[in-house]
DNA sequence: TATTGTTATACTCTATAACTATA
DNA sequence: TATAGTTATAGAGTATAACAATA
């Protein structure tokens, strides 16, 4: 049976409220110094894909190639990333993390869960595993739902259309 | 039983997941005529609220009064906020939304739930429901920690504490 | 002196559009 | 012509700091 109308909206409300507490926690647990967090999800994404295209990067991150090509030459700059050309394609490049780089993405993972770890000091492991598959639901559901309504790479008007009911 | 490391490492990948699922559906969801992330955040705030103090709300917000300044007058000067002096303190004003701002509240967050709706096609009612109690959990749990994290400045907890419902 | 709210300025992140080089 | 990537410009959102008015 589906969803109601009722439990979607109090899912959304939760759902709001959830995103600002960790916007707040975020004051508390980022690095002035480090990369900010765009970078982070960027080299996120590379260690879990291991080389990747940029365009490839961009989808997955949501985000547009032009916002992307910054960051990769940010992180670029920054000894966190390499590139090389793709033997199959001239335009495009394999983005990598460099040891640096992992190495960073690695202390920075170690040092938000050690902070998650702290506030979640009265929660059973098997509540947080629970919350772990809620999020990974979710997040599949998500993207099951947006790739279904945005059949073509960079097709605009249909999926809008089809959204704004 | 506390939380062991490695599940807390998964539960904030699992987290950032589903937050950037949630970045890429904003894309489809959102109006660009209408008012930003921002704005709707500050109106739900609000709405939840009644009638609030701009500092109460900033703390609330997670921003800075500087920030939620400007958003208060963009908000006043499309129609959705009014603001009345407050008879106890006469630096503060008292904000509430107006008619225009509680039907357009309500408006969004309908369409949002109903996108929501289409996209749990596949789930059932419990399961949103559950998923909803995770993200109410974690977010309390959150708010729990950065109070006691941050003791210090114009925390008055028990107004956030009353409210957070 | 401390607090409420405002303005000015700068920073982060992303979008759009115009461009190049390759396919 | 279409795609991969870059650059330039603009916008949203927030922070910091300096300020005015009130407590």
């Amino acid at each position: 049976m589906a969803v109601e109308t009722g439990t979607a909206e109090q899912l959304i409300r939760k759902i709001y409220s959830f995103q600002r507490a960790m916007r707040c926690a975020h004051h508390i647990a980022a690095d002035p110094a480090g990369p900010g967090v765009a970078l982070q999800g960027v080299m996120r994404l590379i260690g879990d894909a291991g080389e990747v295209r940029a365009t490839d990067l961009a989808d997955r991150l949501g985000i547009g190639a032009a916002a992307l090509s910054r960051h990769i030459a940010d992180l670029e700059a920054s000894g966190h990333l390499k590139r090389r050309q793709d033997p199959a394609d001239g335009r495009a490049f394999l983005l990598s993390l460099t040891d640096e780089g992992q190495t960073s993405l690695r202390a920075a993972a170690a040092r938000r869960a050690g902070l998650l770890q702290e506030m979640l000091v009265d929660w059973s492991d098997e509540d947080a595993a629970s919350a772990a598959a809620t999020m990974e639901r979710l997040a599949a559901t998500l993207e099951n739902s947006l790739r279904a309504k945005k059949p073509g790479q960079h097709n605009q008007q249909q999926s809008i259309a089809g959204a704004a009911k």
